[in-house]
DNA sequence: GTCTATACATCGATAGAC
DNA sequence: GTCTATCGATGTATAGAC
């Protein structure tokens, strides 16, 4: 089981993840294709474990970083820490934070840890100041638009996500600015 | 040709860019799927056709717009005006600014029109004191990072993308900022 | 659990007649 | 140009032997 969706996620860095087909996945696995439904109902079930996989994975990860005490700090090492795992494996974040594969929603309970990991993000930028949903709303897209440039132009390379903490202290300083007129 | 082109942005309204299917777009048409063979050599040849309609569409919608004399105005007119054009029509933003249809490369010619709107919105830029690479790049992957969450998350709203003026003026103050230390 | 075998629908694509 | 017919691939699914 665990073993399969290691050998989706090995598939998924060749083709991408919506190139990975069930016949090469248990070509992969060393079974033959019905026997992959003794594992996943479907194909979007497998896609279900998958995304729950990955979000674990995504938990573990952000669970190992030592975060300063510096609430802003904190909030860069976190967001540091997303983006170097949003880099590394593409189809990875492609299939958990893209809705790129036709008609797979997560069911709840594999979306339940990516929703962990808002709420912790939240936290964070609360912490450092970001009180308000707009601010925290646009900190988070501009987070995502960097790692979405990094990757579609430039994979790889640093060339946009190396401007996290300039840009980070740009938006968390913004409220104070607001407030001083 | 062009009536297949638009035949294949309305199909792709209800199933997305890659939900269209040469059958259905055949049939869309009056023709038989073979026949379509006749008009391009591949379905990547039709969203390549697709690709070079939709840049001319934005290029088209840009020029129309009356930009301001004042350069960061006219930032925000012309960024306000592509923000619109891509919440307009979903299934033609994700084809010319995401790379979701796998295999999918457009072709040089069909490129050169998105050339000439990103050259224009860095010229804007420039004269409104953005210089560096660094500070365009991190301005564009804002403003698409908008529009992702925008799409993503509440298609038909307003949520990210009504903070555009805002974050446009924060981007375009830091160098002076900057400057200042 | 895993297999063989088979089925059905969809897809992009091609051959060849008209 | 348009057609019919067909190909090989896909995802999905089932029946039934071992």
């Amino acid at each position: 089981m665990a073993s399969i969706v290691a050998a989706a996620w090995r598939l998924s860095g060749e083709h991408g993840v919506g190139g990975v087909s069930l016949r090469a996945l248990a070509r992969e696995v060393g079974i033959r294709q019905p026997s992959l439904y003794e594992y996943f109902d479907s194909k979007h079930a497998l896609y279900d474990s998958m995304f729950a996989d990955g979000n674990r994975q995504l938990l573990a990860r952000l669970e190992a970083v030592k975060l300063p005490r510096d609430p802003r700090a904190a909030v860069k090492s976190f967001m540091q820490a997303f983006i170097g795992f949003s880099v590394e494996d593409v189809p990875r974040y492609v299939l958990l934070f893209q809705r790129q594969i036709p008609g797979f929603e997560p069911s709840a309970e594999s979306y339940q840890p990516a929703q962990v990991f808002l709420n912790r993000a939240i936290e964070l930028l609360h912490a450092a100041g970001l009180e308000s949903q707009a601010d925290v709303d646009c900190f988070i897209a501009m987070v995502a638009g960097l790692v979405d440039a990094q990757i579609s132009n430039d994979p790889g390379g640093h060339r946009w996500i190396r401007h996290l903490n300039r840009l980070a202290d740009m938006y968390l300083d913004e409220p104070k600015r607001r407030k001083r007129r």
